[in-house]
DNA sequence: CTGAAAGCGCTAACAT
DNA sequence: ATGTTAGCGCTTTCAG
């Protein structure tokens, strides 16, 4: 049997509440008393039931985090991020993972309100958020990251543009003399995908470049789905000699598929994505992407929830847009091309 | 405000534990008084508070989890077997990452007993233990993973037998013709370093190969660790043939300096390590190494805790070693050798 | 079959 | 300065 504050009193003959008030450091107590308290506390190794204090204070001190996964290096850096905020503020972290199933978030969503989590970090499979209308009745804060719902605005999130990011890496190939550009992306029902369509179109538009419908792949964010659309896109009569991946399983896949038709790279083909985290520094030819400051994307998330836990007019909603990096690597053959500029 | 068992009590003129009854499907309650009761749950959208439940019932459902890091692929597919068995039975993760930070470790062992967690899957730093002793005193089961402690043998965990695998590795390249065999490793304070050391020691032993100390490296797992290590080797006056490196991040490391030093791999070191998980299959060479069944580690972690929890005695402990996978590639060169078998 | 009441471990008025 | 007591929201005897 664990000990507790009553056993703690009892065997000093003083009243709980005096207990409660050294442990807490409230109200003055006697020095003499305080001492003895101190070191019973010490002596039977006290340590208070968190939960009963949860029910008291109604607050649990704990983040829900739903994300698809986290073998994804991108999420596993996001975690990361929240855990340092929420570690320094005593804060702790309960993880949840949806698989990127809609029914299974539905899920754990419910199961995290009853919880009594005191807010969630969430990266939404779909592009809907109708659970979120109960954390906004509660009051508790929610924050987006990754896909965003398809709302109005009126809610918190953090993450970068995409459709700025994505066009600026097709004018980057474009600037440095690509004009046949295929694009391969996720499912369309998810922002991230959509917009970095987006912005692949309009930087092919602004440079008066046509739309090739048929160099546009809707995959799903995975390896195998960037081989089979690249196969595809290499069964027809005119090859692209760009192409831009909407993440880096997407480029890979491309890759393969590219150097098994005996292809080159970025000779024959370029290729560029978002999100190569090659921490190996070993895959070659080395990807030029769009990098998005992942761990921030977590600090800042666990920033907000702390800031509106605290603040009662949940009405102001902080939408942050964070700046990616654009590293320029081999696999657009930048050093092989004539800066046009 | 949320909606309590009162309110729906007193809203039905009923009493609260007859709600409460048919929340949990206790006792007999008369069926038009338990129809009444449903739809009014329905339509106040009840749903019970589990930090109250967590309290009356002395159990949270909670499994905490302390790993280094979620970056390293290992620890994160763990962590996934982890999650689906706990999902299962209604328990949820809190996640923990000590970041190889011992003082961090313990804080959260404190944490989490406080939160009075169900049970805890714990992969320590060093090789000690010491806060152990309150779990089980506390009677809450803790499975070690990857690292054991270096105390007796009186404890749950799951792990692969290193020494083994460690051997089998190093025997394979025995095998391929390699006698000049560098062995990079990580901090002896840690079981996992020690006993791959030692597993390479012995398949040298048994081979009657002599063994060079020059050509043991203690590093500390990260890739710039086996980079340093190497270009070490390198400079000596005898290279070695074959480098068997504890984890993927030393091995690749190994690799850059190989490279950088214009040899080429295998033809003329062979590089084998821990698991190479290369979800990418973009590094080239790819890389021979033993794989631990990450995910299994996880679910049969969580397995025996659940297990545990419903028991009293405790003193039976689970010592499971699972079997890793040895996946010969290029980077051992064994497609270019003769089998002397 | 249903209700009243105790109590899980703690905090915080309120009283002394 | 310290003690008494009423809950936090729920489950569970124990009566009725």
């Amino acid at each position: 049997m664990t000990v507790k504050l009553k056993d703690i009193a009892k065997h000093l003959n003083v009243s709980v509440s005096t207990v409660s008030r050294v442990i807490n450091n409230r109200d003055r107590v006697d020095e003499k008393t305080r001492k003895r308290i101190l070191e019973a506390l010490e002596e039977f190794q006290y340590r208070p039931n968190e939960v009963a204090r949860s029910l008291k204070s109604k607050t649990t001190k704990a983040i829900g985090l739903i994300v698809p996964g986290i073998s994804n290096y991108f999420f596993a850096t996001v975690i990361k991020g929240v855990e340092a905020i929420a570690r320094q503020h005593g804060y702790h972290l309960i993880l949840c993972m949806s698989d990127e199933d809609k029914e299974r978030e539905g899920e754990y969503t419910d199961f995290l309100l009853q919880r009594q989590i005191s807010g969630l970090v969430v990266a939404i499979v779909g592009r809907e958020a109708g659970f979120f209308q109960k954390y906004k009745n509660l009051g508790i804060p929610v924050v987006f990251i990754d896909n965003l719902p398809d709302i109005d605005d009126n809610f918190d999130y953090v993450v970068i543009d995409n459709v700025k990011a994505s066009r600026e890496l097709t004018n980057h190939l474009i600037h440095i003399g690509h004009q046949k550009i295929a694009m391969i992306t996720g499912s369309l029902h998810e922002s991230v995908s959509d917009e970095r369509l987006e912005g692949w179109k309009k930087a092919l538009t602004e440079n008066g470049i046509p739309i090739n419908k048929k160099w546009v792949g809707i995959g799903d964010f995975k390896q195998e789905s960037g081989y089979r659309i690249m196969q595809g896109f290499l069964q027809q009569a005119e090859l692209p000699t760009a192409i831009v991946a909407a993440n880096n399983l997407l480029a890979y896949g491309a890759m393969q598929a590219i150097m098994e038709a005996g292809l080159r790279i970025p000779e024959d083909i370029a290729v560029v994505c978002f999100d190569a985290i090659d921490f190996i520094g070993l895959i070659k030819p080395q990807l030029t992407s769009v990098i998005q400051p992942a761990e921030d994307i977590g600090t800042i998330a666990g920033e907000i929830i702390l800031r509106k836990m605290n603040q009662t007019k949940m009405k102001v909603f902080e939408r942050i847009m964070l700046e990616p990096q654009l590293e320029i690597k081999e696999s657009c053959g930048y050093s092989k091309q004539a800066d046009k500029k």
